[in-house]
DNA sequence: AAAGTTACCAACCGCCCGGGT
DNA sequence: AACCCGGGCGGTTGGTAACTT
């Protein structure tokens, strides 16, 4: 026996939803709540829609906090970089991006970021340039506890060979989301973000400063260790260490600044 | 100007999961 | 333990606006 349906098909209105209803439906969430039941709720509101309509209606387009217009590219940042990490899991990347939907996520990336990533891996010569992890299992490292020394330096993990300072790089906390228990956090002005549930963290640079070109990227160094950037699809090798500079009030002390690609 | 194509996005569909009974 | 039900999610579709031929 197959599952009864969630409303009455035949007595329901479908298809795009009017300024009237929209207004019915509206008023009825802001004065009297959900009450916890989207089933009943377009019964009771004098809607003739299916609950899941008014829910994904409700959710996706007249919360008041819902952010309408184009992404920046920062926002395309964090949707490239989790993307990359846990795929098409479009309500977590929803979660790290305030009034942004999962419905709005998964059409951006369809129909946007899906190509400019496609375009700019292939620019970035991946054929020649293999994701050397692309075959290993995900990195199974416990998360990283927040501490302060994160917010101020870098995470251990890229501290290997590296003895300059680093209190010239801000962090800032960005979208923290106690709903998913993903922490993205984003650098102030080029630097490092880590999401301490999953432990990978990420790094962006300020424009220009990887050969002037660049209007910032964002690099995963959640697998192996070795920095991946996630927009060209290139994988980098460490900075020799007679070119750190310790104690550099600058970017120049960041161990993988100016370095080429592998395979290049 | 008309026809065809592409891009965009709101909405629907069906499956899965978790809570309640 | 088994079943029911509602909510949540990701995949897909359909309508239409924008663009190209």
């Amino acid at each position: 026996m197959g599952r009864a349906p969630c409303c009455d098909k035949a007595n329901v209105k479908r298809g795009p939803w009017s300024p009237e209803e929209d207004a019915t439906l509206r008023n009825y969430v802001q004065t009297h709540g959900i009450g916890g039941n989207w089933i009943a709720l377009p019964r009771k509101a004098g809607l003739r829609r299916c609950g899941k309509s008014c829910r994904l209606r409700w959710l996706n387009y007249l919360r008041p906090d819902i952010k309408h217009g184009g992404f920046t590219e920062e926002e395309d940042k964090i949707i490239c970089a989790i993307y990359n990490q846990m795929g098409s899991r479009w309500s977590v990347i929803a979660s790290q991006l305030p009034g942004r939907t999962d419905n709005d996520v998964k059409n951006y990336w369809n129909t946007k970021l899906k190509k400019k990533a496609a375009k700019l891996h292939s620019k970035g010569n991946a054929a020649n340039n293999p994701n050397p992890f692309s075959s290993a299992p995900p990195p199974t490292a416990a998360p990283m506890p927040v501490t302060e020394a994160y917010r101020h330096g870098f995470p251990p993990l890229l501290t290997q060979g590296y003895t300059g300072t680093s209190n010239n790089i801000g962090v800032s906390e960005f979208g923290a989301s106690s709903n998913s228990g993903h922490n993205v956090f984003i650098p102030d002005q080029g630097g490092l973000s880590t999401d301490h549930a999953t432990g990978i963290s990420y790094v962006s640079y300020l424009p220009g400063t990887r050969g002037g070109e660049d209007d910032g990227v964002l690099m995963d160094f959640g697998m192996g260790n070795l920095p991946y950037d996630i927009i060209s699809g290139l994988w980098f090798q460490e900075k020799d260490s007679t070119e750190v500079t310790p104690g550099s009030s600058s970017l120049d002390e960041f161990p993988y600044l100016n370095i080429k690609p592998q395979g290049l």
